[in-house]
DNA sequence: GTCTATCATTTGTATGTACAAGTAAATAAC
DNA sequence: GTTATTTACTTGTACATACAAATGATAGAC
């Protein structure tokens, strides 16, 4: 049968499991109108303020030309500022930003929640360190 | 610190899985000018010629409208062909996607084994196999 | 037989993401 | 000190993907 084939496959599986669990972020961040990888660059943001560009793209896995969209973005909604020093961007949180930074931490702890009653607290932890390692490997590997 | 945290959500982690090993996944599919899940719908529609379009979005797990995207696409390619009957489009190769397939599985047995290079064959395929139970226990919570 | 509800598909629109090319600043070579 | 190289960032473009709305077809209610 196909689907077997399929499903042994491990760029089909992580791209099964990669959009179920974005569904459930995405759903829990959608009360505060960010999408998870938004609210996760703010937060970064917070603990590192005037952090640049490169690393915080590097922090968030994701390619530089996508930070600087995320970073537009959240310009537009108010909620970053950017100063460029020479050849550096640097990314801060704005009042507002700072002032969403409470209810994004209260987001991530529900998501987490509603992960571990669904997979077991245990379990859950085991799962989530198993895929990082995984995907450690693999960038170490390529 | 802040990559602590972000470490420990799955769905931050699963995305950076899925980008990973679809790194290796593209690459390997670029050599036959297909991205992997076009790929991979092909072998589908090898195997049940005249699928329909909600089945074989089923069984890629994918949206339905992005299953009519793809279809589009390796139509214009002269890949596969989609009759409609009644409300149903059915889904079938050509001639050209025919002489394709045995390059689609070269493809997918060399990517295979670079997983399992990277990995080894038993963990990979028991890495394969978790990712898999998880994504199906996500979706039977939803 | 018409009307309505349901189902399969497509299309409009939007988002996340990336690569490659472009630009601008800093550094190194000489 | 000018030129070349590297580095950091942004922009143009493109693709995968999804949701919601639109369309078209079947089936059920009466």
């Amino acid at each position: 049968m196909m689907q077997e084939l399929l499903k042994g496959c491990l760029y089909f599986t992580a791209n099964q499991l990669a959009r179920e669990a974005g569904k459930l972020a995405e759903e829990e961040f959608r009360k505060i109108g960010l999408s998870p990888t938004y609210a996760f660059l703010i937060l970064v943001v917070k603990e590192q303020p005037r952090i640049t560009l490169t690393e915080l793209s590097s922090i968030l896995h994701i390619a530089p030309s996508t930070g600087t969209r995320f970073v537009d973005k959240l310009i537009v909604k108010g909620l970053v500022d950017r100063k460029t020093e020479g050849k550096l961007a640097k990314v801060t949180l704005t009042e507002k930003g700072l002032q969403l930074h409470d209810e994004i931490q209260a987001c991530w702890d529900r998501l987490y929640d509603r992960y571990s009653a669904i997979f077991g607290k245990e379990e859950g932890d085991a799962l989530t360190e198993t895929v990082l390692k995984a995907s450690e490997t693999l960038r170490k590997a390529e």
